[in-house]
RNA sequence: GGAGAGGUGGCCGAGUAUGGCUUAAGGCGUACGCCUGCUAAGCGUAUGAGAUUCACGUCUCCGAGGGUUCAAAUCCCUCCCUCUCCGCCA
């Protein structure tokens, strides 16, 4: 949600934003909605305080045993205009809150103009490309048997994932590995429900834009997450926190559901791309002033985790065309996966600034007093399993059927034929 | 799923029977000042949020939404959440 002020002031900024990525932009609609509402606005409260003062006379003249019929009947006539003015009111209101909703976050001013995700800037590569004298198999070859889609698609359906045996234990290793990295870096750890109600996705930015690519509950209404954002992120949903307990850094594991509708085909082998996928979620808020900078130091925190995964990664900084509806500026790390020869998205990392937090209602006190304000939100994957898991067995591979892990996860040798 | 008790400002907590000087008491916390050799304590002052207005100000908000009334934190209806007990169940 964007603040109204810049709405009112600055449509042009608004405009230029949302070409830029691509969104709708209802402005003009809502400045008329906007304009009409304060107009209804200024007559309700006249009448309501004109209500008020004969309300405090008719209690005083009861008091005394005076008639107080004239006031009464004044004020009857007062309530039915308010009323009417008030049925109008609202209906605006409405519509004006489910319009703020379709406004895309503005990009920040270091985020490069573009299309689509051909214009995102690589801004970073790091570790070498293993070589291989043999050639390397893709991780579904390697796994065989032990990704067992026969049994996964009899439970649930294609695109799921069934791991047995060691290929299940590394991924729980995976999983505890990164909670402690990120709990050693000082962040609290967080265990979250999986399912969230309709007021938390819209929080979040979910609703109203991918409300369809998500997995609805129709009984409850209630959805299963796409990310573990969404629950770490609505835990401050409606709070004010004092500015002394800014910077709040919370990680969380969670799985991630995604009915990826519509995008089967290409690159839906294997790993890549399924509905349910596990996932280390890092959120945190952070005052205005220090949400930049926030911003790259969990960049460069998830680049030790890749380091010490010895996963050769990039880091691309999103164009306006492929940034998502509520982030003003996000980063993608992709790991190089040998077998499939190409890159893997394993992490994104981003400032909604205070995009999330209008939405959500989460401001904190300043400390010097003064009027609470909104906190500012980042979050970022660390990281997203199966790739990783994808990119470490396809690049640990060696010809005679074994391969290495790296050495924060095992020492030992595995063999897979 | 059944029965009961609750939801009031950042937090705690009066007020609801009998609708009207509640324009929400009081406390904690916080900020500033005073005092004390330091600290603690004490004293004083200030302090909820949102909307709107150039401003003074005005209006709204007592879990959410409706309703009754000249007037609702207070009465009525629906829903949500928390707690206790029972039922069911990992």
């Amino acid at each position: 949600m964007l603040d109204r002020g810049l709405l009112r002031n600055e449509p042009d900024r608004v405009r230029e934003a949302s070409l830029n990525k691509g969104e709708p932009c209802p402005i003009d609609r809502w400045l008329s909605l906007d304009r009409k509402r304060r107009d209804l606005l200024g007559r309700t409260e006249t009448l309501r305080r004109r209500r008020n003062e004969l309300s405090l006379e008719v209690s005083s003249l009861k008091k005394n045993g005076e008639s107080a019929d004239i006031q009464i009947a004044e004020s009857k006539k007062v309530g039915d205009s308010i009323g009417l003015i008030d049925k109008e009111l609202s209906a605006i209101d409405r519509t004006m809150a489910e319009v703020e909703l379709q406004f895309t976050n503005i990009p920040d001013q270091d985020v490069p103009i573009g299309k689509n995700e051909s214009d995102n800037e690589i801004v970073k590569a790091a570790g070498a490309k293993p070589s291989f004298d043999f050639k390397p198999k893709p991780h579904w070859e390697i796994l065989g048997n032990l990704f067992d889609q026969k049994a996964s698609g009899d439970i649930a359906g294609a695109n799921f994932i069934l791991l047995r045996g060691w290929a299940a234990w590394l991924q729980r290793k995976l999983i505890n590995w990164m909670m402690d990295f990120h709990s050693e870096a000082g962040m609290e750890e967080i265990w979250t429900p999986f399912l969230a109600n309709r007021e938390s996705m819209t929080a979040s930015g979910q609703i109203p834009k991918l409300e369809y690519d998500m997995y609805h509950i129709e009984k409850d209404d209630l959805f299963l997450i796409p990310t573990g954002e969404v629950p770490l992120t609505n835990i401050y949903r409606n709070t004010t926190v004092n500015e002394g307990v800014l910077p709040v850094k919370l990680v969380g594991y969670t799985p991630c559901f995604r009915r990826e509708a519509g995008s089967y085909g290409k690159d839906t082998r294997g790993l890549n791309r399924v509905h349910q996928f596990e996932k280390v979620e890092m959120v945190r808020f952070e005052h205005p002033d220090r949400s930049e900078e926030a911003l790259e130091e969990m960049v460069s925190h998830v680049e030790k985790m890749l380091g010490l995964l010895e996963l050769p990664y990039r880091i691309s900084i999103l164009s306006t065309g492929d940034l998502s509806f509520a982030a003003a500026k996000c980063y993608d790390f992709e790991v190089w996966s040998a077998g499939q020869e190409k890159w893997l998205e394993v992490s994104s990392i981003s400032n909604f600034r205070d995009f999330q937090s209008r939405r959500g209602n989460i401001r904190y006190k300043p400390a010097g007093g003064g009027k609470p304000l909104f906190v500012h939100t980042l979050n970022g994957s660390g990281l997203a399993l199966p790739r990783i898991i994808a990119a470490l067995i396809e690049n640990g591979q060696t010809e005679d059927g074994k391969f290495t892990l790296p050495s924060v996860i095992s020492t030992k040798p595995v063999i897979y034929s």
